[in-house]
DNA sequence: CGATACGTTGACGGAAATCAACCCCGGTGG
DNA sequence: CCACCGGGGTTGATTTCCGTCAACGTATCG
């Protein structure tokens, strides 16, 4: 019998927040075999190109996927934090096209392939369970789409900080509207498809409007109706279980 | 016995681009329960918030995802072609955060998502193949996301090209280097998150570098090593089973 | 043959990028 | 203890890519 690994914490409350567990599937979920590995800041966890063997589940920390264009620029596909399997899709697609890299020093918990193979093979509504994360996944890339292509700036920023809020919330990460951010005005930028300096003045601009507060690293809401109207956040995109408190 | 159905036959060609399939599987997909229909142009297949049942295969014509901002700004999230299971994430999903609509008339084919069940039940290796074409759909998300927000208007414009060459070559819809594109400069301009005046320029820029040309609504691509080139074209995102000829 | 949709062109405007300072703060080492 | 350093945040001046607006050309079709 294996023991019980609190680094699934996190994992659990996630995909509690996109369906029900039963006790057998949670314990099951606890029992996961994890290699754990801390990683410093700005180091990458995967690199486009590689083949994997297993996957990264963030313990705690704050992640990115990104990628580089011909002309040096970067862009982050999509943030990742505790509970996240950041790169749940190796599993059926060996070749990496992207990068995962840490944005903080984070604790990872990696586990084989073939692991979550027999978890799913043993609990196939775990199986449907990640591929339907995959598909949020996937929705948020949308949306990502959708922001970065056709929202203003400031809309652009007040959408990421919802969703990042929202997901933040699943995880129990948030205490009233309040969370810790701790990524540079540059990695925003790059998340944004913006230049750091638009960043720091609609940043600014968000302040001004009384919607958000910085207390150093922790961002807080002091607006989100506001927010979430500046930000033309629908949160159905997230296929949350619960609905409540959005 | 159920008929074998031909409208399977795109469908086919595609999950064979991304893995082998035994005749046996070929065979359960071909005897998929198909309700078929046609749709006009402009006309919505799906819309946003449906609660789906059943998915959309396109058997002919050109679909797109889409989503509409608070301003009325149109941003087309993929193109769908002959073989697509446009809608695949509604099996897990079954709320639509965007909506599916034929660019042109187009002939559908739907399948019930209990039959998707079956078959994938009856073929664990069908489930997988399924979970990874959604995984690939989501590594083209991610590229769209650095093609929007991160490279040029030419760039972007070459590179979208590019994928759609090699996803229609998938399917046979590519002969010597041509294919149909029957899509207005209006609907590139919503999927580049451009203006239709400036798509029309840089097509314009294209074509005047020899890289493509027009020929009523058939593009054909006058040098491909070049169109990869300006596009900054790396074919690794698609997966694609065989790296041959890219 | 007019209606209509799509493609094309030119003039102008604007949101955001770029460039270049400067400030602030925490860490570090002489 | 304080000078130094470097990363990150902030600010202003200037530039640029692309959007908007408006007109006109062109092809298809009932």
């Amino acid at each position: 019998m294996e023991a019980i690994h609190p680094q699934t914490g996190a994992l659990i409350r996630k995909l509690e927040s996109i369906a029900h567990l039963t006790p057998e599937e949670t314990a099951a979920l606890q029992r996961l075999p994890l290699r754990l590995k801390t990683v410093a800041a700005d180091q990458d966890i995967v690199s486009e190109g590689d083949t994997a063997s297993e996957c990264c589940l963030i313990v705690a920390g704050f992640a990115c996927r990104y990628n580089v264009t011909a002309e040096g620029k970067r862009q982050i596909l999509s943030f990742h934090i505790s509970g996240d399997i950041a790169d749940l899709q190796s599993l059926h697609l060996t070749v990496m096209d992207h990068s995962l890299s840490a944005l903080i020093p984070c604790k990872l918990a990696f586990i084989q392939h073939d692991d979550l193979r027999a978890l799913m093979g043993g609990h196939p509504r775990l199986g449907d369970l990640f591929w339907r994360d995959t598909l949020i996944e996937a929705a948020v890339f949308r949306q990502w789409v959708v922001n970065v292509g056709r929202r203003p700036a400031l809309t652009r920023m007040a959408h990421l900080l919802c969703e990042l809020l929202v997901r933040l919330r699943a995880v129990a990460l948030v205490e009233d509207h309040a969370f810790n951010l701790p990524v540079t005005q540059a990695d925003l930028a790059d998340a944004m498809a913006l230049s750091n300096v638009h960043v720091n003045r609609v940043s600014q601009e968000l302040r001004k409007m009384g919607l958000i507060a910085f207390q150093g690293k922790t961002l807080r809401v002091l607006d989100w109706e506001g927010l979430k109207t500046t930000g033309e956040f629908d949160p159905t995109y997230l296929h949350l279980a619960k609905k409540d408190a959005l």
